[in-house]
DNA sequence: TTGTAGGCGTTATCAC
DNA sequence: GTGATAACGCCTACAA
């Protein structure tokens, strides 16, 4: 390995000058500066990161903890935050908690460890006190820890408005809704309280159906449908909290010989890319991810600098009306 | 922020003997071992992993480059690439590369200077010898730089072979196949050479439609395929290079008024999830994602630590025969 | 305009 | 068993 020694040396200055040179600081003669890039060339010298940041006591890294970058808003937030931290110049150190509060608490400590610059906690395994006591930059996607930690999160509550009053509109006589566990605190569960408020202002019969903890199990969602469907074969409009969800209830209501959307009327959530490469296309809330990835980087980043932020952010949504409503 | 010395003067000893503790190197007391201990917990100490990087030469990071985490191929090659990492003590720095190929090269740098174990790269938008001299251990998915640097790839020829023949023994006629650009130099290429020469055995009628460069592009498929369908209404079984291509042609055909698999069969390839999301569930080849995972970080340990290992790595796939074919 | 020296937090080496 | 001390590669006062 060439250190800054081997180009001060091989340069016939000190090491300070070259790391002047390296960091355009103070002033330094043109003939120096030009032979010392010349010799970095030469010798094809790259500063060593680590050492940089042992000085500067930061990585400039950001950790992104997500459940599960396989599932695709999650791979897409992850898209996005890299996206954004590199314009940034920061690097994004991916970690999957796999739901497993031991390793996301691991995780948790190894970024500390490695001086991360912040982190983006898109999971949750943890008590809220773990979270609390971070003394790191931190950003929560789609849950609110307390009143100091930031968060950002989609309009949830009308987004679940949007979903449900669609269905409506089309006129729907009794409506499922498919959603995650509510003991989660999540702020997706926002979801199902609009639609919980929107049915009753409307007057209309409907059904919630909590699914199992763990969203990444997808062998319970068929057999959820079909049990749904046998119990409630009148429903004629389902609003699943994930376009997964939805695509499986969209799957089990073909199976069943329903028509969608003249039998029922499926409407999913998330407005992932895999939506719209199949047939029907589903309708679907859309989230902007790309501008939750954005904000991410940017609390983080101002967090760090001292600058003010601020902490509630909620992102507008939109609704992807396509072919199965 | 709290360091060994802090430890070490609380607890009325010695750096070195904190660092022994530390580290359970040579011996030491039980009693000042204990002692540590409790002041460390006392005071919430965690080594600075930055520091330990410095002195090791060496950060315990991966670099993944791909074109794109938001692609369910690489997402999920990512979450078993963290998978595979986290269990032996690294983390994994992801990157992608956009199909930039400036970028990509910043990020090889980037890498270097942050000493990474090693890189994995499934992102291949450089010159042969910008890899080449990279004197870093890196792994390569999918295409072959040269003899030295170590590759892994799924068996992509029999892949083509199980595909096509699926489709001539469910009695295709005319059989068109959608590969990415060929220009590209991937071992991906060699499903079309499979594809041509199964076809020339048998001598059926087939084309062969390449893809733009920008795997990314979804909106190009939509009329590829119907152009496909226009100039070549007769075509009763397509082989589609990846699982979006394929869905975007079962889409096509179904919007065209083709039963499928009835008038048309339908295969792709890599077996992401989202294929089985969807009615009907698309056939597809599948390639061991996971294995290739763990292979990346096995190869990469293996080169960081100078063991032997081995240099071509293909892969066994997997005919899945769902309900297109 | 350039150089010397000290320190970032840790571990390895060698003494005691 | 334990403790000084010197690295690791870089940057930044301060001095010249």
């Amino acid at each position: 390995m060439v250190t800054i020694h081997d180009v001060a040396l091989k340069a016939g200055v000190s090491v300070t000058t070259v790391s002047r040179v390296l960091n355009n600081r103070g002033y330094i003669s043109e003939s120096t500066r030009s032979k010392v890039y010349r010799i970095m060339e030469e010798l094809n010298y790259h500063p060593n990161e680590i050492a940089r940041s042992l000085l500067r006591k930061r990585s400039n890294i950001i950790g992104l903890i997500v459940p599960d970058v396989s599932h695709p808003f999650f791979a897409e937030l992850a898209n996005h935050v890299e996206y954004y931290a590199y314009q940034d110049g920061c690097k994004v150190l991916l970690c999957n908690s796999h739901l497993d509060p031991v390793k996301e608490k691991e995780y948790i400590e190894m970024l500390k460890r490695n001086m991360v610059d912040g982190i983006v906690m898109g999971s949750h395994t943890l008590q809220v006190d773990d979270y609390r006591n971070l003394h790191s930059p931190i950003v929560t996607i789609d849950r609110q820890i307390d009143e100091e930690i930031p968060y950002i999160s989609s309009d949830n509550y009308r987004g679940g408005e949007l979903a449900t009053e669609l269905l409506i509109a089309k006129g729907c006589k009794k409506i499922a809704h498919i959603c995650g566990n509510l003991e989660l605190k999540l702020l997706a569960n926002k979801r199902s309280s609009a639609f919980r408020d929107v049915m009753s202002r409307h007057d209309i019969e409907y059904v919630i159906i909590q699914t199992d903890m763990n969203v990444f199990d997808h062998a319970q969602y068929g057999s959820i449908i079909e049990r749904l469907l046998r119990e409630h074969p009148d429903v004629d409009g389902i609003f699943a909290t994930s376009d997964i969800i939805a695509a499986f209830a969209l799957k089990g209501c073909i199976k069943a010989g329903k028509k969608v959307p003249e039998d029922i009327r499926i409407i999913g959530y998330d407005d992932i890319g895999a939506v719209s490469w199949f047939e029907p296309e589903l309708s679907s809330i859309k989230q902007p991810i790309s501008e939750i990835g954005r904000l991410s980087v940017e609390l983080i980043r101002k967090q760090r600098d001292g600058e003010p932020f601020i902490r509630e952010n909620i992102l507008p949504v939109e609704l992807m009306e396509r072919s199965t409503t």
